[in-house]
DNA sequence: CCATACCCTGCAACCGGTTGCATGTCAACA
DNA sequence: TGTTGACATGCAACCGGTTGCAGGGTATGG
């Protein structure tokens, strides 16, 4: 047994068919240019043999290799997944086919891979890039790029602006009764934390409430479990995190001291990602991560058509929150009463 | 402002270095080959001129392209990611690029994009393939091919047996008292379904448990609220569920029907996607998913160097089953009591 | 001092398509 | 019947690397 049956090039068909390699491939990009019957033979000695055009040489000669990258920080934070999928998706729909990658969180990394594809793809789509903005900017003369969730001036990009929403978490917290919340923070470069934060405090303000931010080690289950202590003694009855993950580490914590949400705290996710998932089902902001995805791949179709990828394209995608039940009155403080 | 700075060619870097065009290449590909001053001055020249070899070019001469494809059934599926996740980083440390698609748990769609890859790709890893045992034998003829969950002979295979897991889930739940149980089946087409079917039929078997088992839509948290009626009709006071998703349709619909979890009713998971989120905390079977990427990866590269890629190789790894909270004694059955 | 071998480098063909241009054919029209 | 032009096809260069082979230079040994 031979290993791999060698597939047939275009010059076999050609011989085979009794015509000139150039036809062989003008049957399969621009058939119009041929007569009917010349195509139909070509076409049929090419199923014949299996033809499969070689796909390296096409690239080399037209300069387009039909694929675009997607990088993203963390594949298996399950906010990504569905981003990933519809992107890939949209881009199938097209002929195209997608590159993966997970640059750890790491602008480094991040730059390390774009400059591995540069040459395999046509364009690069960037989920929450940590790239310094002048590497950005400087990237986008060598290639297509479309940022998610990350706001360069300059460069296409697609952000989530949970914003509004938050500010209705807030509201309803403050509503309940809540005079003092904080905000569990994400990982601090992203545009993401820090329009989240902007959000958050500004709303706060708006209504006289203190507003304690806490910074968390990463956006995960642990890292909310760890800063449980810190919370619950900075005397805040409620709390904002910047996802769910971390939402629901502080929900377990509090449940293994027997403290119950949103009896004795009240909390409020984002990214309705795992929400539905948790008992109590946390209140959380839910994202059209899918559609993000889509639009992003869309603009960087758009992009290839044009000589120059260098233009101001934005899109803004609103979202919604989700009340469930996590939100309740304030507990009275027992622990911090000075006057016992 | 022109469009995208070109990039120069090997030419141009031979030119300016005063060298051939070969001695250019070999300075990357074999620099062994040239005295260490030629391949100085060559480096430095590409360096100025910020010289990226063309990839398409290089795959075309030798006829590797440095890539490989990641097929599986639903990316959006919390089981995946942690795989994509680790494949694609054992597949980076070797300089390989990763296409990713998502055949949305269609044989049909699979094999068209494994036509798509073909030519682009040296080799293809497929989770969960739904395609036919004989089509994947064809397909191995011509292309390197590595199953994940999917036991094909002849075609190299990494499986994750969590048969062990689960007849100790059922043993345990032989040991609180339970006599009736059921098994909340996935995609019955696939191998993981038909393997953690036969195991769970086993053990009841061997315990002389009565086992009922309940088919899902999909394995999705809603089809397992879809068929908490016809769970409980049923009798059975325990169930093993094809994976967690399905496990916390279950516990979610139960609890809003105030039946506690174990109190009422004891269920276990699989996979330990969610499981650690749920509340009470879902007993399930961990799987080590990241490791059975790694391990297709290595696989797939393993085969890339061999002239012929069929060979037999299996892996098979082991599982946990993860004791948390959803497993408690029998509640005595109220409503199925004849003699009341 | 000449022969041999080795090291380095260049030449040119090749990988498998794509595409501008030239050529040939045939029908339509004057 | 000669001219024009549309249409179909072939020729050959090109995309940007890789690689077998040949040749020149230098060192080594006799």
């Amino acid at each position: 047994m031979s290993s791999k049956s060698r597939v047939p090039t275009i010059s076999e068909i050609a011989e085979r068919a009794g015509v000139a390699r150039s036809s062989v491939s003008r049957a399969f990009t621009r058939p119009e240019l041929l007569s009917a019957t010349t195509v139909l033979r070509i076409k049929r000695v090419a199923e014949e043999l299996g033809y499969v055009p070689n796909s390296s040489a096409r690239a080399l000669s037209t300069g387009k290799t039909g694929n675009i990258a997607f990088l993203v920080p963390d594949v298996a934070n399950p906010y990504f997944p569905p981003m990933i999928r519809s992107a890939q998706l949209a881009a199938e729909n097209l002929d195209y086919c997608v590159f993966l990658a997970d640059f750890e969180e790491s602008g480094l990394k991040e730059e390390k891979l774009i400059e591995r594809f540069a040459g395999k793809v046509e364009g690069v789509i960037l989920i929450s890039s940590r790239m310094p903005e002048d590497r950005l900017q400087g990237l986008v003369e060598k290639i297509p790029i479309v940022l998610v969730n990350r706001d360069v001036p300059g460069i296409p990009r697609v952000l989530i602006d949970a914003g509004s929403s938050l500010k209705q978490a807030v509201r309803l917290l403050a509503h309940q009764g809540h005079q003092e919340i904080a905000y569990l923070s994400g990982p601090s470069v992203t545009w993401t934390n820090k329009q989240r934060q902007a959000a958050i405090s500004e709303m706060t303000n708006e209504l006289g409430l203190q507003l304690v931010v806490i910074p968390t080690e990463k956006p995960t289950l642990e890292s909310g479990q760890a800063v449980v202590d810190q919370m619950m003694s900075s005397g805040v009855t409620g709390a904002i995190a910047f996802n769910d993950l971390i939402a629901h580490g502080i929900m377990t914590e509090l449940s293994s001291r027997a403290l119950g949400v949103p009896d004795s705290f009240s909390i409020v996710g984002c990214d309705n990602s795992i929400s539905p998932f948790t008992n109590p089902p946390l209140t959380s902001v839910s994202n059209e991560t899918t559609e993000a995805g889509k639009i992003a791949c869309e603009m960087i179709m758009g992009l290839l058509g044009e000589t120059d990828s260098k233009n101001d394209q934005i899109t803004v995608l609103k979202t919604l929150l989700i009340e469930r039940e996590t939100i309740g009155p304030p507990r009275k403080k027992i622990i911090s009463s000075p006057d016992f």
